[in-house]
DNA sequence: AGCACGCCGACT
DNA sequence: GTCGGCGTGCTC
């Protein structure tokens, strides 16, 4: 017996299978993941293939070493996706197959769960002496009594019995009194059952919505877009529907934007189903993610929920995969190889015969779209539940207000409902898209902006350190009080950032608390859950932030939201900016009025008449789809063409150009003349709009494609380009998240 | 990706 | 005369 081996090597040079022997007594399947010789070295290979014939000269052939697992870690319909991703996306199988491993399985250091557990080190008859010795530290006395049964507790539970024992154990360990140690965890890392609150009573909506579902899960047929309103109930819909699942004996896979955007949601579910469920996201410890993806795979959790990757795991006969708030950005990879989990879901549940529903307030342009081509099925929920109204909406025209005299942040309207919102004891949230105190710092003398040594952008200015920053490479300077370029006194921040606006919150609303989230604030691993369950427990009435406080969070005593400055995002030099502005305010204005009090939401804008900010404030998804839909088959952007473009980066900006130059001609002397070029609309190369990053000159070569089938030959033959050999490092990006 | 083999400059 | 630069090329 032979097997066809891909090699764990993430390199061209050795994407393709190599032929091993399967020693008597091997049983190794598809997938499986197996150590074996590979030139001078050994190396992690997966098996793809088992066959009878070894065709190839039998004098070379050399015997696989080991297996890995006892079982196979890939599961056939997960390989099967894994080649697709190959073919569309043309990197190595390798960093396909990759994608569907925890990456702590690999390199043969698998990682075992340990716990930290505190041990007594004073003879036990020396612990009497000991207590009496620590005079009147009585947290210390107690510490050393619990562990003078000669046991050894985990931190976390001493944690539970003396309040910030941290402080008398320092000084136990100090002394050589104590000692923590590492011990293998043996419980599961789930913080034990939680009570299920007892099922809500369905809307109709929800109703109707679940009686289109159920039926897919036995008979799948197109993906479905379910567009539900904020506040209408779209995670009951989720749980009714995994339920359905598990009912038939299958699983579910939940993605969900930013695992810590949603802690409601995981609740809600794990109340639910307990055990039954496991959780995949970057911000679990590499050991719990491994654990949590063994769950799975053994078929001890059924239920996934998780970041974009989730959509790899590895479920067996799944049911349903979900995807929530499908129009995030979060569910574009960054890194190579780049992929879509919407798309990969779509693809995926039709190759396991599972139902696909994307799910969003603000479905994005292109899941709307499939709809009006039929390709996905529309489910609508148009009402919140309880029959709670959708909040009231003010567009406050910022250029009247200048008008009038006005020339503060806060229109007077938005003063004035902020007074009332805290005279009345409610709570507020302010939304900004931008950290910092200011933009950027400029020169009224010379003009000069201050910019970032190192990237091509101004620098923002903080108050509470008097320093500039970047947001792209985080340099900090401190800032000057003289102008760099012509020494001149007049430099000042321009424009409004988060802390600017908490600045004046604190002038005009002495006394009342402002909590401030943006990724400033929000450094620490707790940082963002701490600041939301202070919010939560009233501690401040207002609540400032970026579009982090925009998403999935639900306060219901917040009756008041309010955009500071609207059209930020619409000014991003981006297609889809009228998109995001759209989605943004809608979901911004549906943090309000979630308890009983109505909600009331005030927009402050320079372009009221914009069609994506009037859009937002009427609420009206279909007229800003209609709308948005004719610009981009106007304008030709996609879904009606696509963004492809080489990044090219290097230390000096030269080679950059060249190379994006370069790369420029290959394309047009490869194409011109043939029946292809006429797909290419548009090519040109240039500086990226951000020119510089982390010291790396960045050049592009920027092109749109018409929507054909034929552009796949093209984009296979430009991924070839991108491989070969540059004065520059480059990339391909095909419908990037963002051209900076 | 590694790691070999392989053909040209400054050292014992 | 040898050590070593890293340019091509192979790994079942």
């Amino acid at each position: 017996m032979y097997a066809e081996i891909i090699m764990d090597i993430a390199s061209e040079q050795v994407d393709r299978v190599f032929t091993y022997e399967v020693p008597d007594g091997m049983a190794l399947r598809p997938g499986t993941r197996v150590r074996v010789p590979f030139g001078p070295r050994e190396k992690e290979g997966f098996v793809i293939r088992l066959k009878k014939q070894a065709g190839y000269d039998a004098s070379k052939i050399k015997p696989v070493l080991s297996a890995l697992e006892e079982y196979p870690a890939l599961l056939p319909p997960l390989m099967d996706l894994a080649f697709e991703i190959k073919s569309k996306t043309h990197c190595p199988l390798c960093e396909a197959l990759r994608l569907m491993l925890p990456a702590e399985m690999r390199g043969g250091r698998v990682k075992i769960k340990t716990q930290p557990y505190v041990r007594l080190l004073i003879p036990p008859e020396r612990v009497d002496e000991a207590i009496s010795q620590q005079g009147r530290a009585s947290k210390r006395k107690l510490l050393i009594t619990l562990l003078s049964d000669g046991r050894d507790h985990p931190l976390d539970e001493l944690k539970e019995m003396i309040r910030d024992v941290r402080t008398p154990l320092n000084y136990l360990v100090e002394r050589d009194m104590a000692a923590v140690i590492e011990k293998e965890a043996l419980r599961s890392p789930y913080y034990g059952h939680m009570d299920a609150p007892p099922d809500p009573e369905l809307t109709d909506e929800q109703r109707e919505a679940l009686a289109e579902l159920i039926p897919a899960l036995k008979k799948p047929g197109k993906p479905f877009l379910l567009h539900g309103v904020t506040g209408s109930g779209k995670t009951e819909v989720y749980i009714r529907l995994v339920r359905e699942a598990l009912k038939m004996g299958k699983g579910a896979i939940i993605l969900v934007p930013e695992i810590v955007l949603t802690p409601q949601m995981i609740n809600w579910f794990r109340s639910r189903f307990g055990d039954n469920m496991a959780v995949l996201h970057s911000r679990l410890s590499p050991g719990e993610r491994y654990d949590e993806w063994r769950r799975i795979r053994l078929g001890q959790a059924r239920i996934v929920i998780g970041a974009r990757s989730a959509v790899f795991a590895p479920v067996e006969n799944l049911g349903v995969l979900i995807v929530d708030e499908e129009h995030e950005q979060t569910y574009l990879s960054e890194r190579f190889p780049q992929y879509d989990a919407r798309e990969i879901a779509v693809s995926r549940g039709k190759r396991e015969g599972a139902a696909v529903l994307l799910a969003s307030a603000t479905p994005s342009i292109y899941s709307y779209a499939m709809t009006r081509r039929g390709d996905y099925m529309l489910i609508e929920m148009p009402h919140r539940v309880m029959s709670r109204p959708l909040p009231r909406i003010h567009l406050v025209d910022m250029r009247e207000e200048l008008r009038r005299g006005n020339h503060s942040m806060f229109s007077s309207l938005l003063q004035q409902r902020l007074e009332t919102c805290i005279a009345d004891g409610h709570q507020a949230m302010l939304f900004i898209n931008r950290r910092g105190y200011a933009s950027s710092v400029n020169c009224r003398k010379c003009g000069e902006t201050i910019k970032c040594s190192r990237c091509d952008v101004s620098m923002t200015y903080h108050s509470v350190d008097h320093t500039l920053r970047c947001h792209y490479c985080g340099e900090i300077r401190p800032m000057p009080s003289l102008c760099p370029a012509c020494q001149s006194p007049y430099i000042r921040p321009m424009g409004t950032g988060t802390q600017k606006v908490q600045e004046e919150l604190n002038r005009r609303f002495p006394g009342v608390g402002v909590i401030r989230m943006d990724m400033d604030t929000t450094a620490g691993k707790n940082a963002h859950f701490e600041l939301v369950d202070r919010f939560r427990a009233r501690q401040a009435q207002i609540l400032l932030g970026t579009q982090m406080i925009a998403k999935g969070l639900d306060f219901p005593q917040v009756t008041l939201v309010g955009a500071v400055m609207a059209d930020l995002t619409l000014n991003f030099p981006d297609y889809r900016a009228p998109e995001r502005t759209f989605q943004l305010l809608v979901q911004v204005a549906g943090r309000a009025g979630r308890g009983e009090d109505p909600g009331e939401v005030v927009i402050q804008t320079y372009q009221p008449d914009h069609y994506a900010i009037a859009g937002a404030a009427t609420q009206d998804y279909r007229a800003f789809f209609n709308r948005e839909f004719e610009r981009r088959k106007s304008d030709l952007y996609p879904p009606f063409t696509m963004i492809v473009r080489f990044l090219c980066d290097a230390k000096e900006m030269e080679a950059a150009r060249k190379t994006a130059e370069n790369l420029r001609e290959q394309v047009i002397r490869e194409f011109s003349g043939t029946p292809l070029y006429r797909r290419i609309l548009f090519i040109r190369s240039d500086d990226a709009p951000i020119s510089r990053i982390q010291d790396r000159a960045r050049a592009h070569v920027l092109m749109k494609l018409l929507n054909h089938p034929d552009t796949e030959k093209i984009l296979a033959r430009l991924q070839e380009m991108a491989g070969g050999e540059y004065p520059a490092r480059v990339q391909l990006e095909i419908n990037p998240a963002s051209l900076a």
